[in-house]
DNA sequence: TGACTCTTTCTACATCTGTAGTAGAATAAC
DNA sequence: GTTATTCTACTACAGATGTAGAAAGAGTCA
């Protein structure tokens, strides 16, 4: 499942609470983003045809829910992106976040952190 | 800079070694590629119009190589797809990453790895 | 100097994406 | 009830993308 930059808006937009209306998720997007109401119940039409979401009924309202999850989304890009950008593997990935001198010292200072917490999260209790 | 998918492929296969004609970009492409020659120049041609590839000429050959960086393209990447699905952050992205249970324990070895002598390497001197 | 084999340049075309208008149905507001 | 507002379903359409064929030029080997 891939999902484009607009179906991330609006993805963005209804993981954020749901279920929700095409009403509610409009007024979520971020301002930015200046669609046509009828713009986003194309793209919720779309994302319902490809399973992404699921379109009920409250009388002739439709109210959506994800299916997708935010989490399975963001590996499904993950992937793809280190796939057809760092040979299918995320080590490279990873290297290349950290080593790339593009980041600001305090990106990298927050990077560090958070992994370093992870790090020790995971081999914790080991101390 | 945006590459498509397809423009991926070619920009892999041109990054592995250039100046590079049309038949070796072509040659270079993984077996599960299996596109036509003149689409693999439909494609140079589009990455010449869009600047990121320069086209000479020897002859009547066309000769290739990269305007953009594969470290450039790899940046532009991470950077769309922390904005799209990660707020605009690589902190959440790389905390994922670490997170997400579906990495193999392998990979997850890997990347703890790979953390560590960044870290180490970055910090280094500090002892 | 043909007969082949590549290459290049142009053109084509189906899909996918982004973006929205229209018309009619449903709801809400007097 | 009549009007104003909101939704829904459909249709539209331009530009981006994936994919390639046809025709004509160039190189090459007998």
């Amino acid at each position: 499942m891939k999902l484009t930059e607009a179906e991330w808006q609006i993805m963005n937009s209804l993981w954020e609470d749901w279920p929700a209306t095409g009403r509610q998720i409009a007024d979520r997007l971020p301002e930015n983003v200046n669609w046509a109401y009828t713009t986003i119940k194309t793209m919720l039409t779309r994302l319902a045809d490809k399973q992404a979401i699921k379109e009920t009924k409250k009388g002739s309202i439709g109210i959506y829910e994800p299916i997708l999850t935010r989490q399975n989304a963001r590996r499904n890009a993950l992937k793809s992106l280190a796939n057809q950008a760092f040979d299918g593997a995320f080590g490279p990935l990873m290297h290349f976040l950290l080593d790339d001198q593009k980041l600001t010292p305090k990106q990298r200072q927050e990077l560090i952190q958070t992994l370093k917490e992870d790090t020790d999260k995971r081999q914790g209790g080991k101390k």
